[in-house]
DNA sequence: CTATCTATACCAACCAGACGGTACACCATC
DNA sequence: GATGGTGTACCGTCTGGTTGGTATAGATAG
């Protein structure tokens, strides 16, 4: 029943629990993301739980942060591959967007929005995120002189925002590899409105 | 039996629950639409809202489909003023999300969606409200020989459909002139690669 | 005209379960 | 023996839902 031996005080229970919440949230549906269902699951008390994180709040706060910070490395690592192209941080941005697609759990991310519902302030760390990401896509557009097109750029970011939604609802009547070919389409469409 | 009489209720206490479900989440949140706070602001005990609604699913499904419905007709509103155009579909939908971006007040929507993060189904009215609309668009698209782009119009869609969600969930750290200026953009767009 | 019946519309009280959170005892290790 | 973790037990609240009952408006029938 115990855990393994990841040693009483692991440095990375916190993880544990984690992995454990959104585990609960894949398994059974983004609803039931409750501390008693993620202590039973990571094989802590809810005691233990909530040790980590003092209150429901600070855990699904961990839990976007996680996701975040998957974002932002998959990004970088997209980034990489276009050193010294225009609109970097965009092209990025589509690119990440492809393997989140299919790695991105949608009900962990519904998790997180259905805590929002109640306490919208929970989506701050993501209003930051974004946040630093439009500047970062305003400073690279400027950085054109003569053919800045901000409001483009937006507008590329938002299509790939609405194709992410639709898959995280289960909107879309279209088939997972029409739904990759428009992510595609969407990075040719930048390219040659952008270039 | 039909109901031949309002009878001591009101014209249509059905709608007034709606109305009342409404307001709960415009001024309380999302998150606070319960059956007690909707009976409480409805003016009716709670026995009597489940007497119309026999349960809370029942109600968010009425919730839902009033919002469509609404969408709908503001489509068609814009629309009529597009008669004889081609891509007449996606340019209404366009058009009357820029209406939508005023009238629409987010927690509404977003009461709909937290409850969907509990049970998925609630939004199979939305679904098939999707279906039928990219029915439409590719109809509308295939009846224009040799110049065909089903994807390009599913893209601008997309598009729309991230503007609007950035708004619902307050993501955007746009002013509202700008967004409606993105809005108006999108259409231009959609005008220059579509025609 | 009135007694009776029936369907509609609604209410007040209650209930069982889930949930977030607290209090505190326990145990290992340094 | 203090500190960092963890477990057990419990509580108060909220919420969806149930139950039994009431009031009223026709329709029906005598």
């Amino acid at each position: 029943m115990r855990r393994p031996k990841p040693a009483p005080g692991s440095p990375n229970t916190r993880d544990q629990i984690l992995d454990a919440a959104q585990r609960v949230a894949a398994d059974r549906g983004a609803g039931h993301v409750t501390l008693d269902a993620v202590a039973r699951e990571s094989g802590l008390s809810k005691g233990g739980v909530l040790y980590h994180f003092p209150n429901k709040d600070a855990l699904i706060n961990g839990m976007l942060e996680r996701l975040l910070a998957q974002n932002t490395a998959a990004q970088e690592r997209a980034g990489k591959t276009l050193a010294g192209q225009t609109h970097r941080t965009l092209r990025s941005i589509l690119t990440a967007r492809q393997a989140e697609h299919r790695d991105l759990n949608p009900d962990v991310a519904m998790a997180v929005l259905a805590a929002a519902a109640e306490k919208p302030q929970l989506l701050d760390p993501m209003r930051a995120h974004i946040r630093q990401r439009y500047a970062q896509l305003a400073a690279e557009d400027s950085a054109r002189p003569g053919q800045q097109d901000l409001d483009l750029v937006l507008l590329m970011l938002a299509a790939a925002d609405g194709l992410l939604f639709q898959d995280l609802l289960a909107l879309s009547p279209l088939t997972p590899d029409h739904k990759e070919r428009l992510n595609r389409r969407l990075l040719e469409l930048t390219e040659e409105l952008l270039s």
